[in-house]
Order: C-alpha cells, then sequence, then structure tokens
DNA sequence: ATTATGACGGTTC
DNA sequence: AGAACCGCCATAA
C-alpha cells in the first residue's frame, strides 16, 4: 500500500470532502469506495492521514479513534460538530453529523 | 507460507 | 449496554 495506491488517493480525496461540523465513519468511506474493507480506511488513515481533517473520520460508534479521542474533541468543539455528551466521556451524534458526499 | 495485529463493522448472545 | 465472534485486507514478524 503506497500513496499512490487508488484506494488510498480515494479515501484521502473522499475525507477532504468532509464538510467542517461533520463526520464520516469509516465503513461509510468503505462503502463509497465500493468496499467493505474499513480497516484498510483505518490503516490509510494511520499512515496518511496526517494531511487530512482526521477528526472528521469516526467509527461506527459515534467516537473517535481511541488514540486521538482529546484531540479531536478539540476539533469538534470548534467546528461545532455535534456531540453527545456522556458519563462515560462523549460521542459523535451520528445521526446529526453523518455526511455522504452523493450531493457533489 | 502462517500468525498476529490494527485510527474497523456488523451480528449475536 | 457490553462481550464474543467473524469478516475484511494490508503489514510486520
Amino acid at each position: 500500500m503506497n500513496p499512490d495506491h487508488p484506494f488510498v488517493e480515494q479515501v484521502l480525496g473522499v475525507v477532504e470532502e468532509i464538510p467542517a461540523g461533520r463526520v464520516m465513519t469509516y465503513g461509510g468511506i468503505a462503502a463509497v469506495l465500493g468496499s467493505r474493507a474499513s480497516r484498510q480506511v483505518g490503516q490509510v488513515m494511520a499512515r496518511y492521514g496526517s494531511d487530512v481533517p482526521w477528526w472528521r473520520v469516526i467509527r461506527s460508534d459515534g467516537r473517535p479513534p481511541e488514540c486521538h479521542e482529546g484531540r479531536a474533541l478539540e476539533h469538534y468543539r470548534e467546528e461545532g460538530t455535534p456531540l453527545r455528551t456522556a458519563d462515560a466521556g462523549y460521542r459523535i451524534d451520528l445521526r446529526v453529523a453523518a455526511w455522504s458526499p452523493h450531493a457533489l
């Protein structure tokens, strides 16, 4: 898997399309690319996600990656992403914040 | 080649 | 709600 791999470019392309305050799940992105390889999306983010709004890519649980949940929270507050603050940390309101690149 | 692991997801219990 | 399982595919050992 190198940066030139089409899958990588497509993933990064989709992520860049996500508007501020909105989010997309790993599986969602994989689905858009006609795949179910949500893990590959995660891998791509881990390797090449440094220069895209990675915090807008979350898990289907409505929580950002465990490693960066604190980091992501700052961005969410900054962008006004719909959050559902609960006792055990917080989670994104997927019902409202979920986004799809269909309308482009 | 085989096994384990990972910024994951969905189903089942 | 939480845990166990299986599916997915690239990488590392």
